[in-house]
DNA sequence: AAACTACCTCGACA
DNA sequence: ATGTCGAGGTAGT
């Protein structure tokens, strides 16, 4: 650990169940959050870059001072009023969607359904954020047959690429994410193609030409009024049905006419760009879910179709509400194969334990090694699987480390 | 409507 | 060492 001096940081008071960073920000959800070796989270947003820092009770923060130039690069602060400047602390209640009570929410999800209350002790404090919807409109497009390591770094790309440079940290260039227009010149779909986008550089061009084309603001006018930008009055978001209210589908509806833009693509740019908490989005993990523990993928939704896909997040509304995609978020995240390791987090200590003692005898490091192969496999071959199975193969494990440590 | 197929790239795995 | 596979889908038949 790096020498954090907290003290100059300001702080908010969030337990880890109300938010945890860790897993929030990891995710899936936003493709340009670095982390350091210190546990310092930095990105840049809204014309500063963002440090967060969380402890058991705290969620700690600051922008770094930008030496900048005087007139900020990108005079149009997405997500914000214009004229408005919002501070750190605003920014942060914002982005990270501070307002809803996210334990009572996991309790009326555990209440309504046994498989969610089984799932999510593990996985608390995952929130949705509250991202710049070009942002996420963006990121998602990238997302389709992708893999989140290579989506970051698509990103990443596109900003160091397009955007703004607001400053440095650590050694490290930032910049902001580009507008719209920035990507809808002649030749970005080219240079894009020459970046790795592969087919997506196509989709991306043509979305960001009719974005830029629409009347400036157009995108956050399909925002949910109760969750509107920093320095909006939030007004009602309309009355709720198992489809969804009105704006919700009104939003859907557009975003499909985007290039590239399905309706997975539609509803992830709905919930985490623009605050329709209804909004579920059905990917390859979800359709899983959905068959592995919800009844799906026999009969008439034997297949992922359009009318399936309508189904699942009808199911999944009526059983979690008026969040359903908060929850839905919940049960991706504890599918995922970057936190699977979390359902074995017990064997790992063991094995630390064991290379502790063990020290200096090679005989012993190699075979440890051997064993946590072995429990590689077991992860990807038990992932999926109920808990009380995964702890069997614990146990197995630990068997096996002992005997191989005696021969 | 539903069912197929092509689509870029990259890391993991055999 | 080289081939195959699949990863948070979408657009076009």
């Amino acid at each position: 650990m790096g020498a954090l001096n907290l003290a100059e940081w300001q702080k908010l008071p969030v337990s880890l169940t109300e938010l945890c960073i860790n897993t929030t920000l990891r995710c899936g959800q936003s493709f340009r959050w670095r982390k350091n070796d210190a546990g310092v989270w930095s990105m840049a947003l809204h014309n500063r870059i963002l440090c967060l820092h969380q402890d058991l009770e705290h969620l700690y923060y600051k922008s770094l001072k930008l030496e900048m130039l005087p007139a900020p690069p990108n005079s149009i602060p997405p997500s914000i009023a214009p004229g408005r400047n919002a501070n750190d602390s605003e920014l942060i209640q914002h982005y990270f969607n501070l307002t809803p009570n996210l334990t009572e929410l996991y309790q009326e999800w555990s209440a309504a359904d046994a498989n969610f209350a089984k799932k999510a002790p593990k996985f608390t404090g995952v929130r949705i954020l509250r991202q710049d919807a070009w942002e996420a409109l963006v990121g998602f497009i990238c997302s389709s047959n992708n893999n989140i390591a290579r989506i970051g770094q698509m990103v990443h790309k596109l900003c160091i690429n397009y955007g703004p440079l607001l400053g440095h940290f650590e050694g490290e260039p930032y910049h902001d994410f580009p507008e719209p227009e920035a990507l809808s010149h002649d030749g970005v779909e080219a240079k894009l193609r020459a970046l790795g986008f592969g087919y997506r550089a196509k989709y991306i061009h043509r979305t960001a030409c009719m974005v830029a084309a629409k009347p400036e603001g157009w995108l956050d006018s399909l925002r949910n009024p109760e969750a509107p930008v920093i320095g909006v009055k939030p007004s009602s978001g309309g009355e709720w049905s198992a489809e969804g209210r009105e704006g919700y589908r009104s939003a859907h509806e557009q975003l499909l006419e985007l290039q590239g833009v399905g309706p997975k693509v539609a509803d992830c740019v709905c919930l985490m760009g623009l605050g329709w908490g209804e909004a579920v989005p059905v990917d390859t993990h979800v359709w899983q879910i959905a068959q592995r523990d919800y009844k799906f993928g026999k009969g008439k939704h034997s297949s992922l179709t359009k009318q399936t896909y309508d189904a699942i997040g009808a199911k999944f509304r009526s059983l979690w509400g008026k969040e359903a995609g908060w929850a839905h978020s919940v049960l991706f995240t504890a599918d995922l194969r970057a936190f699977s390791e979390r359902l074995v987090a017990k064997v790992e200590k063991k094995e630390e334990d064991i290379v502790v003692k063990m020290e200096g005898d090679v005989e012993v490091e190699e075979s440890v090694v051997k064993v946590e192969k072995v429990l590689e496999k077991c992860i990807k071959r038990e992932r999926d699987e109920e808990e009380s199975k995964v702890l069997e193969v614990e146990e197995k494990v630990v068997r096996k480390t002992k005997r191989k440590r005696k021969t």
